[in-house]
DNA sequence: ATACAACTTAAAGTTGACTTGAGGTCAAGG
DNA sequence: CCTTGACCTCAAGTCAACTTTAAGTTGTAT
């Protein structure tokens, strides 16, 4: 069991947003020293994941559904098909992103945007990020 | 020259989104047809590209600093390649998580809390998400 | 025993990126 | 000429994700 100020320290997370996450359910405190929080070690590795999910274009809510309640990590099969299904979709945008961006730091073109590959990238940017998810 | 009306068509973004781009200096409009605002129809391209630049993780702030003064996009390629690595590392990690993902959704473990196989995407990502990026 | 640093709470404030609402203007069609 | 609908402005509202503030409560060291 470690308190928040572990958490800090082997998070790089502010107090306050620990608190926030364990508010809005994100995390759990199984107890409190006094009035003082403390939490299970593994609090690290959940909030590793959700800097994971946060950065990989998650909210926080769409977050907490990949966790299902409390901790307990992910009990429906059928709901973790689905959550990496949505990976998966959001590892194609993030790669076609990461192709263009590449091509953009490289292609000679005056400018990018008569680069017309930038511009096939441009119109498949705009499909992945109208289509419905 | 192209009205806002085009641009919500071509673009699938809201008129009043494109009011507040052009309001912060994110594009520009050349002039107006009475009060009706008129756009160089390359905006859709900068639209496409902002968007683009969303989805990558830029700010509106940091993209608007890719637009020089000239209004031309001109792109600092080193950030570009920055970007570009960072999401190459995400890809990276979501690519263990979707596989852990799909793992659990198959292994025969009563709780995926315990399945060996999962604990260890736990730790990788862990490791991943504390190195230096 | 007491000081005090480190925690706590609840509520309000902040930021980014928009959206909404109320009321105004204008060009084009009937 | 007059209506209409698509535009306009400006201010305020919203939402997520926090942060800040003010006031209160410990556990631990002296």
């Amino acid at each position: 069991m470690i308190d928040i100020s572990e958490v800090v320290k082997r998070t790089g997370l502010a107090a306050s947003t620990i608190r926030y996450y364990e508010q809005i359910g994100l995390i759990h405190s199984p107890g409190r020293h006094g009035l003082k929080r403390i939490f299970k070690s593994n609090v690290i590795e959940q909030l590793d994941l959700i800097k994971l999910g946060q950065n990989a274009g998650f909210s926080l809510d769409e977050i907490s559904q990949m966790f299902s309640n409390s901790g307990q990590a992910m009990i429906d099969r059928n709901k973790l098909k689905d959550q990496a299904n949505k990976i998966d979709e959001q590892i194609r945008k993030l790669t076609a992103m990461r192709d263009g961006l590449l091509h953009a730091a490289n292609c000679p073109a005056s400018s990018h945007l008569e680069c017309p590959r930038f511009q096939k990238l441009l119109r498949v940017n705009r499909r992945l990020s109208t289509e419905s998810t």
